[in-house]
DNA sequence: ATGGCTACGATCCGTAGA
C-alpha cells in the first residue's frame, strides 16, 4: 500500500500538477491538505475519471482537507469528535483495511498569539482522538502537514528557528505527546539525506537555497509502522512552475 | 533594514500562510 500527504496549497490551483504526479506516482491513499474548496466545489468529477475515490471536507479560502483513494473509503468522519471547530482540518476514514486520519494542524502564527494557542489546543484535542481510534484500529496512518518541525535536524537553520513558531519546544512537546500514544514517525525509521524538508518559503529563493522545514510527516501505528518498507519527500513537483510550497511525502507499506 | 512570495477575495490592498 502507498500512501502520500501533500500540502497542494489550493487544490483549484495545483490540480495539473496534482494529475501529473500521480500519473507517475500511483498512490493507494492520497491525503490532501489546504484544498481551499467548498464541498460543493471540489472537483470530484475530475478525479474519479483518474479511478479514484474521494472524500473531502473544505471551506472557501482557507484550509481544507481531502482523502483520494484506490478503493472505496468507508466510515468517513470529518473533524475532531467532541472539538468543536468550524476549519476543515480533519478528515478520517478506512481504506483497504487501514484507517487513515488526514491531518492539516494549525499554523499558530506566532508565539504566545491567539492563533498559537489555539494550535495548541487542538493537538490535544487530536492527541485525545488520536488514542481513542489507536484503541479500535491497530493499523492507523495519521498524516498531513504538521506545522511543526520534530527536531532540530528537521530545521535548515536551527539557530534562526530557535523558540520561532513551527520550531518551539511547546508544540515539539505537543507532537511528542501524539506520537506518545503510539506512533511512530515512518520517515525516521530510515536512512534519508542531510537536510531533508517538505516545506520552503516562497520568498528568498528558500528552495534553491533548500533552506526549508520538515513539517509534513506520515505517523503510523506501531504494527502498521513495522510494515513500513520506505518513506521519503519527493522534491519533484516543487521545481515545477507556480508549485506548492509543500512537497509530498510517501510511504509504501508491506501489507 | 523585518521585507522578500503566493493565493484569495476583495479592489489595486489586506489577510493568511509557515
Amino acid at each position: 500500500m502507498r500512501i502520500a500527504t501533500w500540502n497542494v496549497n489550493s487544490l483549484r490551483v495545483r490540480m495539473p500538477h496534482l494529475k501529473d504526479w500521480l500519473a507517475a506516482n500511483p498512490m493507494d491513499v492520497v491525503a490532501l491538505q489546504e484544498t481551499k474548496l467548498a464541498d460543493p466545489d471540489f472537483p470530484r468529477e475530475e478525479l474519479e475519471a483518474l479511478g479514484l475515490h474521494v472524500a473531502f471536507s473544505g471551506q472557501r479560502t482557507y484550509n481544507g482537507v481531502a482523502l483520494l483513494s484506490s478503493v472505496e473509503p468507508t466510515d468517513v468522519v470529518a473533524g475532531i469528535p467532541g472539538f468543536a471547530d468550524e476549519q476543515k482540518r480533519v478528515l478520517a476514514a478506512t481504506i483497504g483495511g487501514v484507517r487513515v486520519i488526514d491531518v492539516y494542524v494549525p499554523n499558530g502564527q506566532a508565539v504566545g498569539s491567539d492563533k498559537y494557542d489555539y494550535k495548541l489546543r487542538w493537538f490535544a484535542a487530536l492527541r485525545d482522538y488520536v488514542s481513542a481510534e489507536l484503541a479500535r484500529h491497530p493499523q492507523l496512518v495519521v498524516l498531513g502537514d504538521y506545522n511543526v518541525a520534530p527536531e532540530d535536524r528537521d530545521v535548515h537553520d536551527p539557530k534562526a528557528w530557535a523558540g520561532q513558531v513551527l520550531a518551539s519546544e511547546p508544540e515539539r512537546a505537543a507532537l511528542r505527546a501524539l506520537l506518545a500514544t503510539g506512533l511512530e514517525d515512518c520517515f525516521r525509521r530510515f536512512e534519508q539525506p542531510e537536510k531533508s524538508f517538505s516545506w520552503w518559503d516562497y520568498r528568498m529563493m528558500a528552495f534553491r537555497r533548500n533552506a526549508g522545514l520538515r513539517i509534513d510527516l506520515i505517523l503510523a501505528s506501531v504494527p502498521l509502522a513495522q510494515a513500513c518498507a520506505e518513506c521519503r519527500i519527493d522534491k519533484a513537483p516543487r521545481k515545477l512552475e507556480r508549485p506548492s510550497d509543500h512537497a509530498p511525502v510517501v510511504a509504501r507499506f508491506d501489507i
